[in-house]
DNA sequence: CATGAATGAGTTTTCATTCAT
DNA sequence: TATGAATGAAAACTCATTCAT
């Protein structure tokens, strides 16, 4: 009863700590060195020396690269889903509601541009590969997330309800799309919110005929 | 007199021209191979294989597998650009001139779904090498020439003048990104075209207050 | 206090110690590889097996072939350098020293027709390349050694100041090429020290008028 | 009878002219080639290139690089041996005759560093391939035949007869050698005929006690 | 014969992953 | 558990050689 396992949030033995601490500053770097070397360039013993653990560290915490860009990959889409979810809540018109999730898009990849920049190349990973299926699906399953929470906003607007994923997923890359290819070109990093947020209602307005 | 000498662009040797059609033969394969399986899993011997020529043969065209993406990626923005300068000669409504723009690049992208690919994939190179430099700046290029030719409009519309190349991203990655992480995840490829222009328009008429 | 870590230089641990003895070992195959079949034609690979190691650990130790060669290089030289460099402290005439510093040089050789060898395919590598330059350098440094040594005790026996240089040149040719090509020709492996030393000794003496 | 095959060296059709004036500036620019960049960095095709020739035409000359760099080897021993022999018919003293053929050798190579490059880059083939055989054989044929000339000139002088060779290895090395090392280090070229005798008879005085 | 386009065997080098300490 | 040394599969690229024109 008294011992570590017994109970879960418990106090974590100072090691349990370091360890997440590592694992932590794996993920941070990880992320960073991705985004700015490219997935292939950014080797392990990068991510590992970045994080100021040794190389063999790393295989302690996932089990191999793949597994690792997985759940970074999950990761920047869990906390993307943290700040669209709420807007499902509050009720609002159609065309708001669009424009809105389209903002937090927007402005999540605009502050986070690694984030963008995993998404792609994420996707970029071998066809044949586990790695290149369950980065789609996680992107998928995201993507069903957000249709979900706009089905009925798209069906006012006149959008297909049989088609609300790809409204979704005009969604969703238009802001992943434009600060990756933007993070590439030195763009948009600075684009005023105003801006975006225009461009953001552009597809909600677009929508209505 | 009357031999291949003569003119120049008479009658090019039949072993021009097999070799011709080789290079052909490998630009659509390998664009083809890309798109379907990653650029970097994408093995020039699997290449040259689906082209029907020898390994060597490849690097008798290129003199890298980098030479060769990069020259993918000239052919594809060269074809995409012939198809939108025309949209600037006819004189238009701003709301429209954008609003076509767009919609080209999406029809484009749409059918060519390799295309985006490809344009995703060739930015995610090492972004030390010299090869991910040419890929930025032949993008970059692209992202001019589509600024260029909707500057006036944009301004029309209240879009500040100095802004006007991130509003050419808006339009290519939108484009780009959508059929990207469309085609990873199968969809877009069937999207109705009027859908598709109902999306291309909304950033046209979302710019105008 | 009394772990590893408290002194610099005492007990390596025992994972260094196997990893400076695979590098000996490398460094030991690798010469007589190269000497045997020539530089071109020992593969890493034919050396990581002689040595016993898989083929990436090779480059754990050296970044390039080339790099391991100049090791190789340099080792040998400074064995030899160690051999002549005493000849300068011991007084003796002039005669005696130059032929001494040939005889030392002869000697070497004949025990290492290996160090022959490599002293000779090293100067082979492409001249553009940067491994020829370091090769060229370090040779060049041999010489500048053997020169210096020698300078004195050439001009008393009547040979230009400012060619003391080629003089050198003479003494590390004469015994590098005779041991090289003799090599290749199975000859001078069991040449008795007597003919070698009148050899050596030929130098010194034919420089008196 | 009036055919041109029936009479050997009569009016060769000018088609023969040119293919060996061909073949004489493959020699010449191989040899060159070879010397400044090394053997294994000397491609056929550059060789062909700077010979004005294409490459496929190599091939209808020398059946392999092998053979090629054989044919070289062979002449430029040939051409030695051609102002080496003569030595032997005006009758000198042993000590002369020894010293003259070192002189021959030394200023041969001085003339020709190439030749001394080649030489020693013959000898570095592969030891397995049958390149490697030939070059040695032929170093050996021309080291038997300086042998034959100065053995009763060594006897003389005290050099046992059966190591006579080893005698006429020391010659030949010490030339190669120097102008070898020295073509790499900028050496020896501008050496003074003067100080190369005193060098080359430097070995034959040696040799008496 | 001369040519140069095509070819693929062969080599270096990289890097994720394993595993003894 | 953390580490980094060892490993070998894999991939780009080279170049002598072949051969159709």
């Amino acid at each position: 009863m008294n011992t570590q396992a017994t109970m879960d949030q418990a106090t974590p033995s100072p090691r349990q700590l370091r360890r997440r601490q590592a694992a932590r500053r794996l993920s941070e770097e990880g992320l960073k060195l991705i985004a700015r070397q490219g997935l292939a360039a950014a080797k392990v013993v990068d991510i590992t020396a970045a994080a100021g653990v040794g190389k063999g560290t790393f295989f302690t915490h996932w089990p191999t690269k793949d597994a690792f860009v997985a759940e970074l990959l999950d990761q920047v889409l869990t906390d993307l889903a943290r700040r669209v979810r709420p807007l499902g809540l509050a009720p609002t018109d159609a065309e708001s509601l669009v424009a809105d999730v389209a903002a937090v898009h927007l402005r999540y990849f605009q502050l986070r541009p690694e984030a963008a920049a995993l998404l792609n190349q994420a996707l970029a990973l071998d066809s044949g590969g586990a790695a290149h299926q369950a980065a789609v699906q996680r992107v998928d399953a995201h993507l069903d997330m957000v249709a979900q929470m706009i089905t009925p906003a798209g069906e006012q607007l006149g959008w297909p309800r049989e088609r609300t994923k790809e409204l979704a997923l005009a969604i969703v890359s238009t802001a992943g799309g434009f600060f990756w290819l933007g993070a590439s070109l030195k763009l948009g990093a600075d684009t005023p919110l105003e801006l975006l947020d225009r461009l953001g209602r552009a597809l909600a307005r677009g929508l209505a005929r």
